[in-house]
DNA sequence: GTCTCTAACCTTTTT
DNA sequence: GGTTAGAGAC
């Protein structure tokens, strides 16, 4: 390890700076990851800090990871107990700890969301509240920023003229009292009951103070008010802070994420020393460029310039598609031509200078997937998909995690009532409901209040019969527990409970394809037994339940990357594509016109290009169907933030409409006409409708509430249109026969206005 | 209690 | 367009 050679001066500045409180902004592909392993490196081995003494956190596992395995690269050896990793599992690593202080037993469970889902509609009904008016999901949100800003059940004091706030605040407190009962912690606890812990219990919080010398943060521009506080309490000591962000990636401000934390860090810590990194190594002139002028859009943000001394690169290349379909054939023929470049193309090369592994796709929404998806399908392209459906979300690995959830803590009464019907045993909603009511009323959990039931001989006989051959089971697989392996227990589980083999009677394509995932289940269990630590039904839980979309994601693989630009944060590739540059997607229409929304989009926008180390790919479509209807979006207003030298627009063949089938979309004899224009010729006017219909002549705009002739029915209007294809559908309401859905195609539909 | 079919919702982003 | 929750039939 040479600091001299391997950083730049403003980076061993920010390594050497090692006492007291210091702020770096890190800009895009600055070297922040370098800069933060050196640092450790530097405190173990020139410092003689013992690493133990060392915490740094970041957001992904992926990011920890990353960064143990740079620095115990530096370091030649391993990480000797410096703790790098994740908020959420230092947090849940403390609590394992002392979570009995704040009447916890320490083999608790943590609910996904799922989890806290069928946690908080169980509650609405118990205390007898309409869910439309009190929707569980609204519910949730508004408890869990209440945990993020530090404001636990107790402390809680609604508005008295507040409706909303006083149901609230009886919610909020069931919903802790349930989950005690059920020895559980949300996501949002993880992180709120180790300040309560800290502020409540001095001389827990001593003993981290003492512990962590030196403390450090990644991507502090994405911490909440609860772990800024955490961190603060922590540091409070020895003061040697080091925080590491940038306030121009700041994306998650709709998960409570307070810019202000970085923005304002010099406030609260008046002595710190900041330092800028400016120099990018990952880009082009062109794309830094191009990225530059996108962000100093922004009002709210600290003023910096990235340069860099890479060569200017190729122009960004930009494509108007006709509708989704279109503009996934663009993507899949530049992926092609990259990685395949015909000698007509490029001149001389033979070889492909890319493979697939270089390529990235981003999109705003994990809807946007699917076009890709087809297309790259149809071509034979492998890819791969960061985050949407996760293998731990499916219905047949939750049921078995269930399981064993319940193994690890028979308190948990949500994953037991996930699995006590599954393989159905004909216990049914209403011994259910029984049960809760009896296990809330004597305190019970909800297997004691079934054991309860039992003994007193509550349940009808057919009933009895049924519980008690589920009990024994139950307890048969907690034996099990001691005796065997993770493995051992799963399959255990696998056998007893007759999940496997009532999914093999079944044989549809859809049980055997879940067979295929519990297989693949074992797989993975088999494998973390294998270089495991700890105890490994614990660990393999938490494992699971602290796992983000980004860390199941493996480079190694030769594929094509699909993922949502927040997904992309953190990542680089040498060719970059981003797909619906249009108004409502990017920026997206669920968010307002607020100032600070729509910067948070620019960001968003800005990560995406800042991702790209050599090419960038930037492309719309005219026609876009949403929820299986078709939309017109214009192009999106961050695209003439771009500088109009840096953008070379390619535009389409009108014959591409008559390409939905037949040959290959990239043959050479189709495309090699394109040409580069401007702007202006390249801007096809926009039809102004929201709905597009289809007839037999080509399209027709059919706008809703418009009145239409029907040759049978008469006038009528407009009330909505379902489809775009040949079996597009139209519903109207006639005055002489009311409502009727038609096949547009068959029903000659004339417009009246 | 179990199974099947319809209707509503959905799609912003996730540790 | 696709999934999922709730209603209705057996």
């Amino acid at each position: 390890m040479s600091l001299s050679d391997d950083l730049n001066p403003v980076q061993q500045e920010a390594v050497l700076e090692t006492e007291g409180p210091l702020l770096v902004f890190a800009g895009a592909g600055s070297g922040k990851t370098r800069v933060l392993t050196y640092r450790i490196a530097y405190l173990v081995h020139e410092k003689r800090v013992p690493p133990w003494k060392i915490l740094a956190v970041t957001f992904t596992n992926k990011a920890a990871d990353e960064m143990k395995e740079r620095v115990e690269r530096l370091l030649g050896g391993s990480t000797k107990g410096a703790w790098i990793s994740t908020f959420h599992s230092a947090c849940v690593r403390i609590l394992r700890r002392h979570i009995d202080h704040l009447g916890f037993k320490s083999n608790f469970v943590i609910y996904d969301e799922q989890d806290q889902d069928r946690h908080l509609k169980g509650i609405i009904k118990e205390l007898g509240l309409d869910p439309k008016t009190f929707p569980p999901r609204k519910m949730l949100s508004a408890i869990d920023h209440l945990k993020n800003r530090g404001v636990s059940a107790e402390e809680y004091v609604p508005s008295e003229f507040n409706i909303f706030q006083k149901k609230l605040a009886q919610i909020y407190r069931l919903y802790q009292e349930d989950l005690r009962r059920n020895n559980a912690l949300d996501f949002g606890d993880l992180l709120h009951f180790v300040t309560l812990l800290f502020r409540r219990f001095p001389e827990v919080l001593k003993f981290y103070q003492d512990l962590f010398h030196y403390v450090m943060v990644d991507e502090f521009q994405d911490t909440n008010l609860i772990q800024y506080e955490l961190i603060r309490q922590i540091v409070n000591l020895h003061r040697n802070l080091c925080v590491v962000g940038d306030d121009d990636q700041s994306i998650y401000r709709w998960r409570g994420a307070e810019i202000g934390n970085i923005l304002n860090f010099a406030r609260d810590f008046p002595e710190c020393k900041v330092i800028t990194l400016e120099q990018n190594y990952r880009s082009t002139q062109n794309i830094l460029q191009a990225a530059n002028a996108m962000v100093s859009r922004n009002r709210f943000r600290k003023k910096k310039v990235l340069w860099t001394e890479n060569p200017g690169g190729e122009l960004l290349t930009f494509y108007t598609g006709e509708d989704e379909g279109d503009e996934a054939r663009f993507v899949v023929k530049k992926i092609v031509e990259q990685c395949h470049p015909s000698p007509a193309l490029t001149g001389l090369s033979e070889t492909p200078d890319r493979v697939f592994r270089d390529i990235a796709v981003f999109y705003r929404i994990n809807a946007q997937s699917r076009a890709i998806e087809d297309e790259l399908v149809k071509n034979g392209i492998p890819y791969t998909i960061v985050g949407g459906m996760k293998f731990y979300e499916r219905k047949e690995i939750k049921d078995v995690l269930a399981y064993l959830k319940w193994i690890s803590n028979p308190s948990d009464g949500i994953s037991l009532k996930r699995v006590i019907n599954v393989p159905p045993r004909g216990i049914g909603e209403k011994t259910l409901e029984k049960i809760e009511a009896l296990s809330r009323e004597k305190g019970f959990s909800f297997y004691e209040g079934i054991r309860h039931a039992l003994e007193e001989r509550w349940f009808p006989p057919a009933t009895h019969g049924k519980m008690e051959e589920f009990v024994r089971m139950m307890e048969e697989l907690r034996k099990d527990r001691e005796a065997f392996s993770l493995r051992q227990l799963t399959l255990a589980v696998l056998a007893q409970t007759g999940y496997l083999q009532r999914l093999k009677e079944e044989g549809t394509d859809e049980a055997l394809s879940r067979v295929e995932n519990i297989d693949e289940l074992v797989n993975v269990i088999t494998e973390f037994e294998q270089d495991g630590e700890g105890i490994p039904l614990e660990s393999f839980l938490d494992k699971v339940s602290l796992m983000s979309d980004v860390d199941l994601y493996e480079d190694k693989k030769n594929r094509v990357s699909l993922m949502t630009l927040h997904c992309a944060k953190g990542l680089e590739f040498p060719i970059v594509f981003i797909i619906g540059i249009e108004e409502g997607v990017l920026p997206h229409h669920r968010r307002g016109e607020e100032i600070h929304d729509l910067e948070e989009e620019r960001r968003l926008f800005y990560v995406g290009l800042t991702r790209a180390k050599e090419r960038l790919f930037l492309s719309r479509a005219e026609r876009r169907l949403t929820f299986g209807v078709g939309r017109v979006n214009p192009a999106s207003r961050f695209l003439e933030e771009l500088p109009e030298e840096l953008i070379q627009y390619e535009i389409r063949r009108e014959e591409s409409r008559r390409h939905s089938s037949g040959e290959p979309e990239w043959s050479d004899s189709f495309w090699e006409e394109e040409k580069v224009v401007d702007m202006a010729d390249a801007e096809i006017p926009l039809p102004a409708v929201d709905r597009i219909v289809l007839t037999p002549e080509g399209f027709m705009p059919l706008r809703i509430g418009m009145m239409v002739r029907h040759p049978k029915f008469g006038e009528g209007r407009v009330k909505a249109v379902e489809g775009m294809d040949e079996n597009q559908k139209v519903i109207i309401f006639f005055q002489a026969v009311g409502s009727k859905r038609l096949k547009v195609r068959y029903a000659n539909l004339e417009i009246l206005e």
